[in-house]
DNA sequence: TGACAATATTACTAATTAGCAATATTATGT
DNA sequence: ACATAATATTGCTAATTAGTAATATTGTCA
């Protein structure tokens, strides 16, 4: 069995997908959907972003097909796509506790 | 139970998190790291960058705690710290490869 | 049709950063 | 001490992009 590493087209994939999850505006247009599909103006209230920068992130989630997009009259109800991507938040979020519990420890541990 | 969504502080270090492995000759150092740990001038030659831009990228990447740094002598060998990162590619890797043979299936079919 | 509400787009700025060549540092062997 | 090899750092440039205000588009209702 060869070595099976990525080749430079597929670690780019890769890396463009990490890099839709970089930044936190995307983040929290991400958590806010989890649970339910929302509209442009829920997502502007429940965040502190405007709305032009919004609509841009969505537009951005969407065209990678990280989001669905459904129109309903007036307004417009941004859905996840693939829930995938909450398995890899819960990794990063886990791991990030991991490492403040025992960064927690160790300082607790000098303290004593 | 509340909605427990990520404050903007916590949403930043996700997003940190995700960014470190939003480059390409990022990721292409950590997948030659899987198996064993390498010095630096074998990452240079495994890889297709310079010298010092690995030098670099191996510093951002030690600096975030991602990697692990050890002498031996007139070399450094660089290694992972936390094995958790290649599930992350994994699911990013399954999730392209479960797009792609969608995409493929839809072509076959329009195909007929 | 016209006013209005929701969303998208445009044009721009500021900030970040990958990559590179050149140079500096650090360790080894003689 | 000196030459050499391995790695790190510095200074730089080009490219990317988040965020914003202003404007355009699209749909609804009267």
């Amino acid at each position: 069995m060869a070595k099976s590493l990525l080749d430079q087209h597929q670690l780019k994939a890769v890396a463009k997908l990490f890099g839709l999850l970089a930044e936190p505006t995307r983040l929290d247009i991400l958590q806010n959907l989890k649970k339910t599909s929302l509209s442009v103006g829920q997502i502007v209230d429940a965040t502190n972003a405007k709305q032009s920068n919004i609509s841009k992130q969505l537009g951005i989630l969407h065209d990678a097909g990280l989001l669905k997009r459904e129109r309903q009259g007036n307004l417009i109800f941004y859905s996840i796509a693939d829930p995938m991507i909450f398995d890899l938040c819960a990794l990063v979020c886990g791991k990030l506790r991991k490492d403040a519990e025992s960064q927690l420890a160790l300082i607790r541990s000098l303290g004593k």
